[in-house]
RNA sequence: GGACGUGUGGCCUAGUCAGGAUAUGGCGUCAGCCUCCUAAGCUGAAUGCCGGGGGUUCAAAUCCCUCCACGUCCGCCA
C-alpha cells in the first residue's frame, strides 16, 4: 500500500513538473512522504523554493486526493503528503490477513550460501554472524516470493582437515567418543596445531594426506570423511537449535571427484591472464589485484580457491541468483572470485561481507581455543532466560518454562547479531547478549505476546478498519511499511533493516497500549482498536518469523 | 607500504550508496508511572564541533580531497 501510494504520487508529480526525478523523500514528522523538488526548480523558475512548492501543491493536490486519498500541504519549500484514512483502511485489511507481507510468487531462482565454517571445531560467535545474517536474508528472499535454496559449502579437503585427520591419527583420538562431535574435533585439531607448531617438519605428513586424497586414495578419504561428518552433525544440532536449516550441504571435493576441478583449470589456463610456471595462477592486476590468483600448486593439487570457481560456476549454471555470505577475511579472495567469474564470462555471485566478532581480550581462534561456542552462548543465555521466567511465570510447569527460555535465548541471540549493520566490526559483550529489554528481540516478542493476551480477553469483536487519532493513525502507517521493509532487505542485502523495523513496530505498539484503553473502550472505538492490536500482532508475528525468532503467545 | 571497511552524547547504535525540515533509538544517569488490557513496559529531563581539516552546494552526518585512529586482508591456508 505504501508503495503504491508512493508510485501514484511521484506519477503525478512527474507529470505536472516534467522532472524525471521529483525528489521524493522521507516526511519524518512532517509527512508520510515529502518533494523537495522545489529547490531544484528554483535556479531555473528564477523563484524562492517556497512560492514553487505553493504552486505545485495547488495544482496537484486535488488529483492526488482523487488518485491516492493522500492530502497536500506546502510546507515552506517543502511538498508534503499525508496519507488519509482511506490508505489506513485498506493497510488494516490487508495487515489482519494470514501471510501479511508475503509478496507474489517469483520466478527467479536464488541460492544462498551461509555459516560454511570449516569443520574443524564448533561453531562460534563470530561464526554465527554469519549464520544469522545469512538465515534472515533467506527467510526474507522467501517472504518475498523468491524460490530460494539455502547451501552449505563444506569444505572437506583442505589443510585444516587433513590437520584433524592427521591429529586422530597420531594422538590415538577415539572419534566415535561420546558427546558432540564439533568440540571433539576442536579438541584434536588444538592438539595437532601446538605439535606442528613445535615441529614444522611434520608439515610434510599434511601435504602428503592433501596429496593423497586429491588423488582419490580411499583409505586418505575416509580418514578425512569421518571427522568431517562428526564436526557436521554437531554443526547441525546448533544451528538447529538457532532455528536454521540448509537445503543441501555441497561437498567441495565433489568438484574434485567430477572432473569440474579440472574442466576449470584447463579453461583458465586458456586465459590470456593465465600464468603457467611452476603454478597456475591468474595476473589480474588489470582488475585492481596486485598478487596472482594461484589456483594450482607445484605439486599438482588445487587450492580452494580453484575448487571455489568450480562450485560456483555449478551455481551459476543453475540458479539465476548467486549470492555468498562471507567474513571480512573473505574480501580478496571473493573479489578475485567474481573478477574470475566475470572473465570467464560465467554468473558473478553477489556477496554480503561481515566484518568480524572479536572478544574483549581480542580476536577469536579454533586453532588457539580462544573462541566462545555457540553451544556455551546458547546455554548461558538459555540459563538466563529460565531465571526471567521463573521469576515471572512461577505458576508454569518447569517444560512450558523451558520453551519460553530457549525461544526467548534464541531471539536475543538472533536480534543482538542482525540489528548491527554487517559492515560494522563488533566485540562480543555478555552483559549485551544476554539483555532482555529494550532493542532486544524478547522485548518485541513481548509486545506480540501483550497483543495476544489483549485479543484473547475481548473474546469477540466486530472487525473495524479505521484508525482515528494519533497513536492509532502512527501505529497504521507503520504497519503499512512492512512489505516494503521485505522489498528493501532483498534488493539491498540488508537484513538488519527488519530488525530495526520490527523494534520500531514494538515502540509504537506499546506507546499506544499505554496511551489509549482497548478492553476498556466501547462501542465502535472498541471494535477499531481490537481490529488495530490484530493488525500489529499480526505484523509483529510475521516479522518476528522472517527473523527466524518464535512468536510466543504468551511469555 | 597497498587494498577494503569502520569512526555519530560516558558506552552501544540507525541514518551515509539515491544531500533537504528539530540527527534514530538503546544502555547508563535523574524525575515520575502498576487498586486499570502482561512493568521484558510507558512518560519526561540532562548529555552531540556526526574522528580532524579543507572543498562543492541555496542546503553536508550524507558528495569530493586530505589527514588521523581502529579492524581485516595482502600464504603454493581456507
Amino acid at each position: 500500500m505504501y508503495l503504491t501510494t508512493c508510485d501514484a504520487i511521484a506519477a503525478i508529480l512527474r507529470q505536472h513538473t516534467g522532472k524525471e526525478d521529483v525528489m521524493l523523500t522521507d516526511g519524518g514528522d512532517h509527512a508520510d512522504v515529502a518533494s523537495t523538488i522545489a529547490f531544484s526548480l528554483a535556479k531555473e523558475l528564477r523563484k524562492a523554493p517556497a512560492i514553487i512548492a505553493q504552486d505545485i501543491a495547488g495544482a496537484i493536490c486535488d488529483k492526488v486526493m482523487a488518485e491516492t486519498g493522500a492530502e497536500t500541504r506546502a510546507v515552506g519549500p517543502y511538498v508534503n503528503f499525508i496519507f488519509g484514512a482511506e490508505y489506513c483502511s485498506k493497510v488494516l485489511e490487508q495487515a489482519v490477513r494470514e501471510g501479511y507481507g508475503k509478496g507474489t510468487e517469483k520466478s527467479e531462482r536464488v541460492v544462498l550460501e551461509h555459516t560454511s565454517a570449516n569443520p574443524n571445531g564448533p561453531l562460534h560467535v563470530g561464526h554465527i554472524r554469519n549464520t544469522i545474517i545469512g538465515d534472515t536474508l533467506a527467510r526474507c528472499f522467501r517472504k518475498a516470493g523468491y524460490p530460494l535454496e539455502v547451501q552449505y559449502y563444506v569444505n572437506d579437503m583442505g589443510r585444516q582437515i587433513a590437520i584433524v585427520a592427521w591429529g586422530i591419527a597420531t594422538q590415538g583420538a577415539d572419534i566415535h567418543a561420546e558427546g558432540k562431535g564439533d568440540h571433539l574435533i576442536a579438541d584434536v585439531y588444538i592438539e595437532a596445531n601446538r605439535h606442528l607448531e613445535k615441529d614444522p617438519a611434520l608439515n610434510a605428513e599434511i601435504d602428503r594426506l592433501m596429496q593423497l586424497v586429491e588423488s582419490g586414495d580411499p583409505d586418505t578419504i575416509s580418514q578425512f570423511k569421518i571427522p568431517v561428518k562428526r564436526c557436521l552433525d554437531g554443526f547441525k544440532d546448533t544451528l538447529a537449535a538457532m532455528h536454521v536449516k540448509h537445503d543441501r550441504f555441497i561437498y567441495e571435493s565433489d568438484f574434485i571427484r567430477n572432473g569440474d576441478t579440472a574442466k576449470v583449470l584447463s579453461r583458465i589456463s586458456h586465459l590470456p591472464e593465465a600464468r603457467i610456471e611452476e603454478t597456475l595462477s591468474l595476473d589480474l592486476s588489470a582488475y585492481g589485484f596486485e598478487k596472482n590468483y594461484i589456483l594450482r600448486r607445484s605439486d599438482g593439487t588445487s587450492v580452494y580457491a580453484a575448487r571455489d570457481i568450480a562450485f560456483h560456476i555449478w551455481k551459476g549454471h543453475n540458479f539465476d541468483r548467486v549470492i555468498d555470505v562471507l567474513g571480512a577475511d573473505h574480501k580478496l579472495i571473493g573479489t578475485q572470485l567474481q573478477a574470475t567469474l566475470g572473465i570467464l564470462g560465467e554468473r558473478v555471485p553477489e556477496i554480503v561481507f561481515f566484518e568480524f566478532v572479536s572478544l574483549p581480550e581480542g580476536s577469536m581462534s579454533t586453532r588457539k581455543g580462544k573462541f566462545i561456542s555457540a553451544d556455551e552462548l546458547i546455554a548461558e543465555t538459555e540459563r538466563r532466560a529460565m531465571e526471567e521466567v521463573t521469576a515471572r511465570r512461577s505458576e508454569l510447569s518447569e517444560e512450558e518454562r523451558k520453551k519460553i527460555a530457549h525461544s526467548v535465548a534464541i531471539s536475543a541471540i538472533r536480534y543482538d547479531i542482525i540489528r548491527t549493520i554487517p559492515e560494522k566490526s563488533t566485540v562480543f559483550d555478555w552483559k549485551e547478549a544476554l539483555d532482555f529489554e529494550k532493542q532486544s528481540g524478547p522485548y518485541i516478542q513481548y509486545a506480540h505476546a501483550r497483543a495476544c493476551s489483549i485479543l484473547e480477553k475481548a473474546e469477540s469483536y466486530t472487525p473495524c478498519f479505521e484508525a482515528e487519532g494519533e497513536g492509532e493513525i502512527a501505529l497504521t502507517k507503520q504497519i503499512a511499511l512492512f512489505p516494503k521493509v521485505i522489498t528493501d532487505v532483498v534488493t539491498e542485502l540488508k537484513p538488519h533493516l527488519l530488525a530495526i523495523y520490527a523494534r520500531e513496530l514494538a515502540d509504537i505498539f506499546n506507546s499506544f497500549y499505554h496511551a489509549e484503553p482497548v478492553l476498556r473502550a466501547e462501542g465502535k472505538i472498541r471494535d477499531r482498536r481490537l481490529t488495530l492490536v490484530d493488525a500489529t500482532r499480526n505484523t509483529l508475528k510475521e516479522a518476528l518469523e522472517t527473523l527466524g525468532i518464535d512468536a510466543l503467545r504468551a511469555m
